[in-house]
DNA sequence: TAGTGGTCTAGACCACAAT
DNA sequence: TTGTGGTCTAGACCACTAC
């Protein structure tokens, strides 16, 4: 394979493959040539070869495993609605569940919900004071026996300290709209916030992702009127998540 | 600075200045040291000293420009709020232009429109045969003089093939809903469907990014009922754009 | 045992930026 | 001229996988 162009070595490399990724040369599931072969047919040292294939598996386009080769990912993404899952009419069990169904595997999630202090973040998000009682749940929900979401919720205890309904997850009521219209407070509207950004050390580590990945954040808030009553930070991976919106045009 | 796990040196080094950004020890704009400040410090090879700042770098953290250093990125969000773009009342000249100035720059874009087949994926998204023709309609948004948008809509020309909007952006009236509405098709819904991955080569180069970069992609369906009459793909950096979505509690 | 990817060393030459 | 990051070579040792 003859190079001819003044872009760097490893660059015409990663483009080769990636261009055979695209058009289906090399199909998900397809292994790479090694590092050796690639140092053979392109006469470049290993750090040449490697850089290369580095710079696909930093795309997210294939993954490498010790011993065996670098092979294309499969990329089947879970679809999340987010204007099915908002209504109080036919609500599911969990939303979640439905998510992971629909995409073929069962779900479950484990979550643990402790008092604590909003921090500043946290409390001009819930429009209250830095330092104020809040009730933190934190989840980790999977697909099968694969990790595939992180979530944080935020609820003010100012609402539901001393209630049935003060522990998201322990009481009779599940569901943050069904819980705050047993108290009496009724959620209008629900605003989901989308960024992109790499994962922490941390998110990487809980979903079981290799560093470098890039994950999907979306910041929830649900609100009764112009008061938010509950809000979170749900965590999933860039590559296996597909965010769905309704937008109804008036 | 001591190491102390089993860790790989460029990763302990990595997550070092990581922690430091993160809890602004290291600002946006702050220099990091050079490699060879690096190499001295933590007693490693360039090699390591250079994976750990590429580390950064794959991650978006900094930024590195030669002979110069690498520096920790500002980043500054444009937020698009996809629920009030949609409206027939109170529609503005231009969404994209309202964004861009919230963000404190003005906002310009080019275009280009010619005819084309579908192809199988558009045909599917349209419901209508590969094949069909359809407008294609490319445009290149900027915020100041930066382009931080590409978007490729489609048209099915069954629906404006020799109006006076069949050109989206060279006839009489502008904006999907109002040029469909003056054919009598009236748009009552739009999908927006949000994904993360790589930014394609050629998509780095159209919006000036260094790879590998990641990118959003907004994909976009108007519909009149059940009938789709234009789909779109948004491509936006990942780290430049937050995406906001409005869903109403019934 | 042989092959694979993961980590690391000690060099080298280049283009570019600051002075 | 000096220092910077970008690219590249020729080696080395290791852990893991498949045979």
């Amino acid at each position: 394979m003859a190079r001819w162009t003044g872009l760097p070595a490893y660059l015409q490399i990663a483009n080769d493959y990636r261009g055979r990724i695209f058009d289906g040369a090399l199909p998900p599931g397809a292994k790479l040539p090694s590092e050796s072969e690639v140092m053979a047919e392109y006469e470049v040292s290993r750090i040449v070869a490697r850089k290369a294939i580095e710079m696909l598996r930093n795309e997210g386009l294939i993954v490498s495993h010790t011993g065996k080769g670098s092979y294309v990912k499969q990329i089947t993404r879970i679809v999340r609605d987010a204007t099915t899952r908002y209504s109080r009419s036919a609500r599911s069990a969990s939303p979640f569940a439905n998510d992971a169904s629909r995409a073929g595997q069962g779900g479950g999630w484990d979550h643990e919900s402790h008092r604590a202090k909003a921090s500043a973040a946290v409390a001009e998000r819930l429009m209250i004071a830095s330092g104020d009682p809040v009730m933190v749940t934190a989840y980790l929900f999977r697909a099968g026996a694969e990790p595939v979401q992180l979530s944080t919720s935020y609820e003010p205890l100012e609402i539901t300290a001393g209630t049935s309904v003060e522990y998201p997850e322990d009481g009779p009521v599940t569901g943050v709209i069904a819980r705050m219209d047993t108290l009496g407070v009724h959620v209008d509207h629900v605003i989901e916030r989308v960024t992109s950004r790499a994962a922490r050390p941390e998110e990487a580590e809980r979903l079981h992702l290799t560093q470098p990945s890039q994950v999907m954040v979306v910041s929830r808030t649900h609100h009764a009127g112009d008061r938010p009553v509950e809000t979170c930070d749900i965590v999933v991976p860039g590559d296996r998540y597909e965010l769905s919106y309704r937008i109804d045009v008036h």
